[in-house]
DNA sequence: AATGATCACAACCGCCGTGGC
DNA sequence: TGCCACGGCGGTTGTGATCAT
């Protein structure tokens, strides 16, 4: 792939002069125009940095140079000292997803897939989370992997959400993959220690969506819910699938460590339920958002 | 063979959190 | 307390490659 390289950025000028600033600072509603108007603090000289591929001869120089120095924890003076017309952030870009060490490239196994839709199914789409999972693998490798390929494959199993029972074949080939059928259904998310997920998740975490019955249980290692499947009563007769929230089982080379093998679903009625909540994640985002936040509270505790 | 559509992915962009002052 | 610079992040873009017609 060829990049088109140029010193001055067009769209940059473009936005400086036409446009408003895209999203609203967190800061207020105001802050974003101040910085606006003030003037964003640039990164770096634009009118001097080079942009677009990079060449051996750069990959070269940022290498040796980093090998030999560190990035000194500062890079945005990096390019300069390595003799590089790069902006700082664009040396960083270039290390973290391909010049770094150890880093794999190529097709991803069935087990990443699997951990890769665990953990979005869990978690949304934190890239770099997710990257923290599968050593050796970028957030933009795993972003683009899901964005080109793995959502896909997903929606390709979900694409026939229409239907209310179980087809006599997956859509999709690979579906077993993806989910392997067990005798019931399980997600497996992070929980904290003896803390669970469960009070970590808000109104408008998809789970949520699904009408639970009866009352949380805890048989000391897992904490389990009744879902009720959309029986007109609430005990008895009605099927009864159980969510069972694996616990988490603490920080190892500073990585989660899930009890749980993944994301699986039974082939029963709920599936397509759980289909159609992860149908809607892959066309909203901004469905699982909020919960995202509650992933914080696993990083504060981590802290 | 030509053309348009789609895919793959490296690179860029701007926002945001954080820490230093 | 507020400002600022920096690093990190997720979303988006741009372009060559590949596929379909």
């Amino acid at each position: 792939m060829l990049w088109k390289s140029t010193s001055v950025d067009e769209k940059d000028v473009r936005h400086s002069r036409d446009e408003k600033p895209r999203r609203k600072s967190a800061r207020g509603e105001g802050w974003s125009w101040v910085r606006y108007l003030m003037g964003r603090a640039p990164c770096c000289d634009k009118a001097n940095v080079k942009k677009g591929p990079w060449s051996p001869e750069e990959d070269t120089k940022l290498k040796e140079f980093i090998d030999k120095n560190g990035t000194g924890g500062n890079w945005i003076a990096l390019p300069q000292k390595a003799g590089l017309k790069r902006c700082g952030k664009s040396c960083r870009l270039r290390w973290l997803n391909y010049l770094r060490p150890n880093l794999k490239h190529g097709e991803f196994s069935e087990e990443e897939d699997r951990i890769i839709c665990n953990l979005f199914a869990a978690i949304g789409s934190r890239w770099s989370i997710i990257a923290s999972q599968l050593p050796g693998r970028t957030d933009n490798d795993i972003k683009n992997y899901w964005n080109t390929k793995l959502k896909k494959k997903l929606l390709g199993i979900t694409s026939t959400s229409q239907r209310k029972t179980k087809p006599q074949q997956p859509a999709d080939p690979d579906h077993h993959l993806l989910f392997p059928s067990i005798t019931h259904q399980e997600i497996h998310l992070p929980t904290v220690g003896s803390q669970s997920l469960a009070p970590l998740i808000p109104d408008q975490h998809p789970l949520q969506h699904l009408p639970y019955h009866g009352t949380r249980e805890s048989n000391g290692s897992m904490i389990t819910f009744g879902i009720d499947q959309g029986c007109s009563s609430s005990e008895g007769n009605c099927s009864t699938t159980q969510l069972n929230y694996g616990n988490y089982g603490g920080m190892k080379d500073d990585r989660l460590i899930f009890s749980g093998g993944g994301f699986e679903i039974e082939s029963t009625e709920l599936e397509y339920n759980y289909e159609e909540e992860l149908k809607q994640l892959l066309i909203s985002n901004t469905t699982i958002s909020p919960w995202i936040l509650s992933l914080n509270s696993i990083t504060d505790y981590k802290n």
